[in-house]
DNA sequence: AAGCAAAACAGAATAATATTCTAGCCTCTC
DNA sequence: GAGAGGCTAGAATATTATTCTGTTTTGCTT
């Protein structure tokens, strides 16, 4: 089965409806529920869609702390690369690693209740390899534009 | 109302598994199917959850690159931060955008579909205010931990 | 502690939706 | 142009959502 404008529309549906009725999406693609739902199930089949995710009102829920943290290590060594990689990912309160190329190593995004507790997450952070790791952290002042899906137009007609 | 433990349990669940049904989650958490869609109704209109998407599996879909993007403005004045950060979030291949404190004074995710794009885009910003926007830029070379949620238990146990 | 009001609950009835199955259509290939 | 595969719509069925009702629980007041 190819990406068709049909199944476009589903992923873009979709993506940013996650807990849309099958029969709603199958009438905004211009198909009949079974056939939509067909695809749907071949869609997450391929794993081309999925998990689905609910956002949660972080600012609305609790007080809450959002810091943007930058990683580079002195030892860059695969070792070394992978046990901080491993030790940050494994911390709940870092929702988020990606590892880069350029000035930085690694960004996290990590969210705490407050900043004392960041600290203790950020000094063990620092004691996975002693002396070797430099941490910047950059307490989230507005959350501007939250994510909300890919560019899938812009990335498909390509 | 109030966030009781039923209530953390919906939203937990909810936040990993949004289109999990209303049966299910009921099951889950103890209560009959119309309890615990009032519950989840309520959750929704005070605006504790939601919206709901579906992640994509971008690297499945097509050819892309993710570049994050540390921004620094020589002129802080309000006027031209706000219009830096307007022009950025309205690209849609800025897929997120955090205003922080500390060295940087913006970050961006960006998502295109090859280095040519991400390089329009790159001057496109740095044209918004010319001479005095100061961009790094860092290719996603693994998405180590993507977002899958917020560490509830962590943040509401305080 | 008794009584009241509001909120939350379960269960039944109904409406809507999901799911499965069948058969028809289109397209591609040989 | 015959056959296979893929996709479709529609009907039948199973599951789920939704509404409604009466009851229980909760929390507060007295």
């Amino acid at each position: 089965m190819q990406l068709d404008r049909i199944n476009r529309k589903i992923l873009s549906i979709l993506q940013q409806e996650a807990r849309i009725t099958n029969q709603q999406l199958a009438e905004r693609v211009g198909l009949s529920p079974s056939s939509c739902l067909n695809r749907v199930r071949k869609l997450e089949q391929q794993g081309l869609i999925g998990p689905y995710l609910g956002i949660l009102n972080l600012p609305a829920l609790c007080r809450s702390v959002t810091v943007i943290a930058t990683v580079s290590l002195k030892d860059q060594s695969t070792d070394a690369f992978r046990a901080f990689q491993q030790q940050a990912e494994q911390i709940p309160e870092v929702v988020e690693c990606y590892t880069v190329s350029g000035m930085f190593d690694m960004f996290l995004r990590v969210v705490a209740p407050d900043m004392a507790r960041y600290n203790e997450i950020n000094d063990r952070l620092l004691d996975v390899i002693p002396g070797m790791v430099n941490i910047s952290s950059h307490v989230v002042l507005t959350e501007g534009k939250p994510f909300r899906g890919y560019p899938l137009d812009a990335l498909l007609d390509h």
